[in-house]
DNA sequence: ACGCTCAAACGAAACGGCGCGTTTTCAAGC
DNA sequence: GCTTGAAAACGCGCCGTTTCGTTTGAGCGT
């Protein structure tokens, strides 16, 4: 139970965390699910919680690092690792899609996203996710690279950017259930451009 | 100076509309300017443009319409027509890039962008105003193929949304100043990716 | 052509409501 | 008895709306 070392807490003067923190994220998530971004407020997740504010504000600074933290929570996507790249993308891109669907991650990240527009420890936080996310994603690229599948010459980051790009804008307009041929069409475009030999 | 038929606005009982409209949407773009997304709000607005909250509220039902007029109001980007369409395409993102850092169209579609994810008016008006770009972004790809520089069977709206989530992310991520070496490359892969023929 | 009238739109102020982030109070428990 | 943390209360700002008195321009009669 006494887990620690969490470094989106404030740890000034943590000398003891109960899981009421937990009971805290689990009621963020829930506020964020059943009111949308527009009802999450810090008094809706405290009265879900049975918490107080000031108890809410002794370990979260702001209410991007009580969304970045309740994102953190979730599970992560599973990537594939099919022995081809471009089944391995799209593979990618439907477990996300899927995922962002049929959780509370796709309300979380979007509104984390929103937040980040308009918060400056959010769109650094975000920005500090977003890089590790790429070089993850940046994996699956580079084992391609090994495999010989594609050259070496490739940028992984910068695929792993347009991927992700991909992914984003589907999230941020709504459009998670697009067509799966869509999704295999633009991974097919991007999959054949860093195939092909450079001329 | 009669101007009339502007569709964003209220036509219920719209027998005049003097000119404060203009400064009331000037002040908005300043206020979006200066205080940044957080800091806009109606009596912001109002405050700065020394009229009264009413005269807001009966021409634009939400802060998402007030928005979106603001970015429609804005100068297009221009779209390059070289003959070729990788040079077209950077050219496209890198005229995008330049609007959105050096005038207030960047914060201010940010700030659309944001809004849209917890206001449903402001979602679907920007899904229209997407599709309508979209479409335009298309022609560049059209016209690739009239010149037959690409198949005919390349889905330009799939592409177009590729570019597209391209910008969307790096608006949204503060990386506008990006490298062009980095916009080059993600266009390159794509523009590769299309103009080889389909295995 | 002139001036009157009337309705529509205006700016300003105030309303109740809500969420913010903080401070203060108060009932526990080691 | 001293720390802890939940609960209540605070002042603030913005929301969206209502009310007030004023300005303005179009229509109409003289």
């Amino acid at each position: 139970m006494a887990e620690d070392a969490d470094p989106a807490r404030r740890s000034i003067g943590a000398r003891r965390n109960p899981d009421s923190a937990d009971a805290i994220l689990e009621a963020a998530e829930a506020v964020l699910v059943e009111a949308g971004y527009a009802g999450f407020s810090i008094e809706a997740v405290a009265r879900r919680a049975r918490a107080g504010k000031p108890t809410i504000y002794r370990w979260w600074p702001s209410k991007a690092a009580l969304l970045l933290e309740v994102y953190q929570r979730q599970k992560r996507v599973d990537v594939p690792d099919t022995g081809r790249l471009e089944e391995d993308l799209v593979g990618f891109l439907k477990n996300l899609f899927a995922h962002w669907r049929e959780t509370s991650s796709g309300s979380v990240f979007r509104s984390l996203i929103a937040e980040a527009q308009s918060d400056e420890a959010a769109a650094a936080a975000l920005a500090d996710y977003s890089l590790g996310r790429r070089s993850h994603t940046g994996q699956i690229i580079e084992r391609a690279k090994a495999r010989g599948e594609i050259p070496a010459s490739v940028d992984s980051a910068v695929v792993a950017d347009l991927i992700a790009s991909f992914a984003w804008r589907h999230l941020l307009t709504n459009r998670l259930d697009e067509d799966e041929a869509t999704i295999g069409k633009a991974v097919n475009y991007v999959m054949r451009g860093i195939a092909a030999p450079a001329p």
